[in-house]
DNA sequence: AAGATTAATTTGACTATCAAACTAATTTTT
DNA sequence: AAAAATTAGTTTGATAGTCAAATTAATCTT
């Protein structure tokens, strides 16, 4: 078993379950009614607030379509806030509510300990290699799709 | 911006976006009509073939109802087939068609060539350094959740 | 003022998912 | 050997997420 295939293996487990996971860890407790998807909008709507529908689609790669089904979800359930701009009445700009940011801390929180499970007993160097994989990993990613996407 | 603020930001990428990303690399040109779903199923399935429902479901993470339904579809479109097992037959025993075999190779050498981006240019002391960082960020998921999955 | 464009929502269709009810086959118990 | 329990898979009913296309409303262009 050389080390391309065990790489291969971690990632298509990854791969497969990430969903799953990142909703099992994040979406629980206080949380329990946001689903991974939820919690994506949200961290895409952000801490500074205020975006328009359309630019948060695109960071999603999603129609404002599918983006507006899962904000009047979150504005049910009081995590994110929808208010007609008053300079262009054609405009929604959507941003988080008290507890929207909660949850948004609270996922950071989560990325956090995540990074802190991988980087730990890795000394610098090690961190460093790690990144850089990532990166062309990304890289590999952009290059061997056509464009789309603003934010990837 | 340290390294690790860095290495989240291109996780959080990754897990937004994989689910399109390889829907796009992998269900293109002869596959069209394939999910990034399907996909996962016939990865399970294998090549070694004739594998019973539950067992595929386990690898899967689903419920047998949500895999009917997605064999249902890959038998229709002609990629996998379905068989009822003489010794037991309860038991349904599913395996790649000839297209399916093909679209097994396909998606491997998408993979391939993903690992391949991945590791080129990098030393062997470097991948050993990525191997173990990608087998720390699975034992993180799989520490911070309950049991659940055989296979994962 | 009319026409074109833009922002967002709505609609209709489809995929993915689960839990629970169900069907059919096999095993276990009595 | 008949009845009861278990097991494998499918079906059903409900929900989430998705898109493309139609629609509504506001703004910009000519």
């Amino acid at each position: 078993m050389n080390i391309n295939h065990m790489l291969n293996e971690v990632l298509v487990k990854l791969f497969r379950n990430i969903n799953i996971i990142e909703e099992r860890a994040i979406c629980s407790g206080e949380y329990k009614d946001l689903t991974a998807n939820d919690m994506h909008v949200i961290e895409a709507v952000d801490m500074e607030g205020a975006r328009n529908m359309t630019s948060v689609a695109k960071t999603l790669g999603v129609t404002t379509g599918t983006l507006t089904i899962a904000v009047n979800s979150l504005v049910k359930k009081g995590y994110v806030e929808r208010v007609r701009s008053e300079e262009d009445r054609r405009v929604v700009l959507i941003s988080l509510s008290e507890k929207g940011r909660k949850a948004y801390l609270h996922h950071q929180r989560f990325h956090e300990q995540m990074i802190e499970a991988i980087v730990e007993e890795m000394s610098a160097e090690e961190q460093v290699v790690l990144e850089k994989a990532l990166v062309k990993l990304d890289r590999f990613f952009r290059k061997s799709n056509t464009p789309l996407q603003a934010d990837f």
